[in-house]
RNA sequence: CGCGGGGUGGAGCAGUCUGGAAGCUCGUCGGGCUCAUAACCCGAAGGUCGUAGGUUCAAAUCCUGCCCCCGCAACCA
């Protein structure tokens, strides 16, 4: 009756996962989407390959683990085996795990960098600029911010790096034309116009894909003193690991999978997916992925994760509260489409009362148990119609389709909604036919067994449906109806529960409902003990504890001065007479300091932690001898002095007992 | 004018591309029911759709100005 028609093979990727640290719930999410999708393409009928991994070369990792004095191999180990773990814990059915470290990628990327080299579209060349080491990004002095990394606002140093190109310029037409002609190429298409504003119609750089600084990364074979960059590395990992081989034997494996239908990544990444990739690709003489899906994030309480805030949701602490399926289902369900979703523990704990406990686990529950109460268990179709059955079963046999149609465009979170819309409508069902009411009369125990059996029967198929996004209740809810998970191409049918089944005795509890209070307290001592293991960590890594401990921190040591140079600067105590807000800024304050009987404009990147008003009265140290400069506009005649922490804290420097304006500071 | 995202009943969101009666989930209040995990079903209250203009027969939706919030170091998609 049922028959599984082959609709093909679909290849799908998520991002592999930067093994600098653990992945939070919010790197967790991807891996879960991409298996909710792949599960469901599996049963739609598409021979499936799923493939995820982890990103293992790079400076910051080599220096995290010199810091931690292992090597690089042994903690990438570590974390990749933690991400594997994870990966499983919420039971991902990916077909294959790549680690940029295995042989056989590092073998093909050297392949790869070789064959592209001999190409012509990698040549060889020197970077020059300022280099932030944190970030691995040289900049031009143009991008710079204050004089430090646009990125993150640390120092920058300046350095010259011989390395190789790559042509990026040379593919940029026909990548253009591709993408104009494939609308559905980059998802959700506002980010297409980000793409082609920001980075294709201005014009593309050459992408610098070696490096020299450092060696934890895949050796250039003919030219052994640099190692591959990072992308080019990372990126091939989609073609490496299913067979590619630049040398033209890839395997089956290859031959059958690419092109990838679908990668799924971070909506930060888009730029690598959707113009460095298919350009390397078109290099390679390879066609280009179908389809390139930018999620968005998902947010702790509107914020983003912060181990040192402590409010890093780990998918470790959301199984342990809540189990696999429940954490599954949240982070599916609030996920919207293009916009970043949140969630709080408190949020969590709501939809997993209303939504699981509530509306399916008590559904499945009262069902079971009025099939054992009036049937001893028996459920079995007597013919005996209503016409409120029509509405009930409408709902159920349209929901496959709307599904469908909600996962074709990849809207996963609507997709289960509509199961919960079949589940709603189950339990109105119940109190339309009020069977404990047909159980009184004798003479409606035909149409009562009708009942219970179009109860089950829709439970039957909401299951099934169900069995991508949280496999594991499914099977358990199939497996209380004595049934098994149905074929997708008979989900539009109605009556195919085998009458005359028995369920089972006892109906397990599917999602016990839980208490907010308890799970908040369990919640603070996770939070305690995460803020511990970051002071812990930052201990370890010879860095300064977040707090107390006054660890010290040492900043690079400047050039040796004479007397005669301190003497040039003059430092004089300033009394902040009026402050305001620089305008066209955000992180500007123009003071009014009075210094004897001059008053100075002077400029301050400081309104992150002082307003105008706090300003206004204050006596500080100011250098006054300092060459004035606009900034933002704005004229500023000295600087105020302030101590500044690892975290980009400021501190003003005023006088610990009273002085007037204007008194030398030597 | 650094870049990007956003402002829709108490909370979280959809709707904006392709103008045409303001919708969903949760919460609150009232009712129903008792098979079930104090659950389920019905009903109600609650919104100047950030703001000021403009276009239009018609604007949450299109255009312009303004205000406010968030992200853009480490952890990270």
């Amino acid at each position: 009756m049922c028959t599984k028609c082959n609709k093909g093979k679909y290849y799908i990727t998520t991002a592999i996962a930067y093994t600098s640290g653990k992945p939070h719930i919010g790197n967790t999410y991807e891996i879960v989407l991409a298996d909710s999708i792949a599960r469901f393409k599996r049963q739609e009928g598409y021979d499936v390959y799923f493939q995820t991994g982890t990103d293992e070369h790079g400076q910051k990792i080599q220096e995290k683990a010199e810091k931690m004095g292992i090597s690089p191999k042994k903690y990438v180990d570590q974390v990749a085996a933690e991400v594997k773990r994870i990966w499983d814990m919420v039971n991902s059915s990916y077909d294959g795990f790549v680690r940029t470290t295995d042989a056989d990628h590092e073998a093909q990327v050297a392949k790869i960098f070789k064959k592209l080299y001999e190409k012509g579209d990698i040549y060889k060349g020197a970077y020059e600029g300022m280099y932030c080491t944190p970030c691995e990004s040289f900049w031009t002095e143009s991008q710079l911010v204050d004089g430090k990394c646009p990125d993150c606002g640390r120092e920058v140093k300046p350095a010259k790096e011989e390395a190789y190109f790559f042509k990026m310029s040379k593919y940029a037409d026909r990548l253009i034309e591709h993408i104009n002609s494939h609308p559905e190429f980059i998802q959700p298409v506002s980010r297409k116009n980000e793409m082609m504003n920001n980075f294709l119609l201005p014009g593309l750089q050459d992408l610098c894909v070696s490096r020299t600084s450092f060696n934890w990364g895949i050796t250039v074979d003919f030219d052994p003193k640099h190692v591959v960059y990072v992308w080019l590395d990372a990126l091939t990992n989609y073609i490496t690991k299913i067979g590619y081989d630049a040398g033209g034997n890839s395997t089956d494996l290859f031959n059958k999978n690419w092109p990838a239908d679908l990668h799924l990544i971070g909506k930060d990444i888009i730029r690598f997916h959707t113009i460095y990739w298919p350009i390397f690709l078109m290099a390679l003489d390879l066609p280009l992925p179908k389809q390139v899906f930018g999620h968005p994030w998902l947010l702790q309480g509107g914020e983003k994760m912060s181990k040192s805030k402590g409010n890093v949701i780990y998918a470790d602490d959301m199984v342990d509260l809540f189990g696999v399926d429940a954490t599954r289902y949240f982070v599916l369900h609030e996920m919207p489409f293009d916009n970043d979703g949140i969630i709080t523990w408190e949020l969590v704990v709501e939809r997993l009362n209303s939504d699981l406990a509530n509306i399916l686990g008590n559904l499945v529950n009262r069902t079971v148990s009025m099939c054992n109460k009036y049937f001893d268990g028996v459920v079995s179709r007597t013919g005996i119609e209503e016409a409120v059955d029509a509405q009930l079963k409408e709902t159920v046999t349209a929901a496959r389709d709307k599904i469908k149609a909600k996962m074709d465009e990849l809207r996963v979170a609507d997709a289960i909604s509509e199961v919960f819309t079949v589940l709603r409508r189950s339990n109105k069902y119940i109190d339309e036919t009020e069977p404990w009411v047909l159980a009184k009369d004798e003479a409606k125990k035909e149409r009562l067994s009708e009942v219970l059996y179009n109860l089950t029967e829709s439970i039957t198929v909401a299951a099934s449906l169900l069995h991508s996004f949280l496999p594991e209740t499914a099977d358990k809810i199939v497996a209380q109806l004595n049934t098994s998970i149905r074929e997708f191409a008979c989900l539009d049918q109605f009556g195919l529960y085998e009458s005359g089944t028995k369920v089972t005795e006892k109906p397990e509890i599917l999602f016990a409902r839980l208490d907010v209070k308890e799970i908040m307290e369990k919640v603070e001592k996770i939070r305690e003990a995460q803020r511990a293991e970051f002071e812990a960590e930052q201990s370890a890594m010879g860095e300064a504890p977040a707090q107390e401990d006054e660890a010290g921190i040492d900043i690079e040591p400047k050039e040796e001065i004479s007397y005669e140079d301190f003497m040039k600067m003059q430092f004089q105590v300033g009394e902040i007479i009026a402050c305001e807000a620089v305008t066209k800024s955000k992180k500007l304050l123009c003071s009014q300091v009075r210094i004897g009987s001059q008053v100075k404009q002077i400029v301050s990147g400081i309104r992150k932690y002082y307003s105008p008003e706090q300003m206004v009265g204050k006596k500080v140290m100011v250098l006054v001898n300092l060459k004035p400069a606009k900034l933002a506009g704005v004229l500023s005649e000295g600087m105020l002095l302030c101590a500044e922490d690892e975290n980009g804290e400021l501190a003003l420097m005023v006088p610990e007992k009273h002085m007037p304006a204007g008194a030398e500071i030597c």
